[in-house]
DNA sequence: TTAAAGTTTCAATAATATGTGAAAGTTTTT
DNA sequence: AAAAACTTTCACATATTATTGAAACTTTAA
């Protein structure tokens, strides 16, 4: 395999994990393509490399911005901007996380908090009702408090915890 | 707040909450349904409450039992089929977490260690692409393993391996 | 064996999400 | 101050994904 085409591929294959995981693809390609590039790139440069439009990269770059995991960059001497990714890993994840969490996981758990004050009703639908989402509410705030975790430790926690749960 | 109207928003919820995770609202909406239902429910008794049409109902009811977590059940003296869902959360959970992984983990990974055996090229671009792509594919089997985790153990993981974590 | 009751499939359609490109906006240089 | 270099926005186009509904299929009961 050239390199070239190895790149190719694994551009793609982020890209189509991300998808998967709610993140769009161009996202998550620009992403990839940042974190493997030795130095930070242009918009001109992104474009051209994953083959979009300019409003479509400087959409998903503002977004890769919002999410804290993409700079830009100014070269002294240079009027265009510069990107470059946030370099590593663990980092990445953790601020994933964080933004997953207030975007998503917490409206939901708001709303499975609300959903639970309805008026007062015994049939045994309402009781099974009121039980699964208190269940749900409870495992929904576990995981949430797992990816806390990941999110205040500086070392890294998910080999740490490995770690603990193999002795 | 009415129970109907509680039910309603967290049927939405729940949908939505799925979509995010690269779920389909429907197949999220139907597990979530049965989730909730006291008794199991015949594929019109589903229709009727989500107001989708049947094709959209057996689609997503065959997808729900391809993933293990709904169940088709006979009732004496019926034609008709029933269903119901896996009723604890924690062994949904489980096998999200097995099927997730086999379906997108594994290929991803497969994809990380294929794509470093490019022909030798000693530019730093392709330096920099095999150490990410390494530093990637360690992150990736890393989570991989904590899913496998939560996959293996009868008990619940979550709660055990928080606990550990806090003493 | 055939009608009735039910389920599945799939081409057509609708809904949603993404991407484009040109115009408007901004900043810097001359 | 106005032209050049660059970025952002947004109405519209395209692509992707989900949904419908009717026909085909399967199973059971009479």
């Amino acid at each position: 395999m050239e390199f070239k085409e190895a790149k190719e591929q694994f551009l793609q294959t982020w890209g189509a994990l991300g998808s998967q995981w709610g993140i769009n693809k161009t996202m998550a390609q620009i992403h990839a393509l940042l974190m493997i590039s030795p130095d930070s790139l242009s918009m001109e440069e992104i474009m051209e490399e994953l083959q979009i439009s300019r409003g479509n990269a400087s959409m998903n770059l503002r977004g890769l911005i919002d999410w804290g995991i993409v700079y830009k960059e100014y070269k002294p001497g240079e009027r265009r901007e510069y990107f470059k990714a946030d370099q590593d890993v663990d980092s990445l994840a953790r601020k994933i996380a964080i933004e997953r969490s207030k975007r998503e996981i917490q409206p939901t758990l708001r709303v499975l908090e609300d959903v639970r004050n309805f008026d007062e009703n015994d049939s045994s639908e309402a009781q099974k009702f009121k039980q699964k989402t208190q269940e749900l509410y409870d495992f929904v705030s576990r995981a949430d408090t797992m990816l806390e975790k990941i999110t205040n430790q500086k070392e890294n926690w998910v080999t740490k915890t490995i770690m603990k749960l193999m002795t």
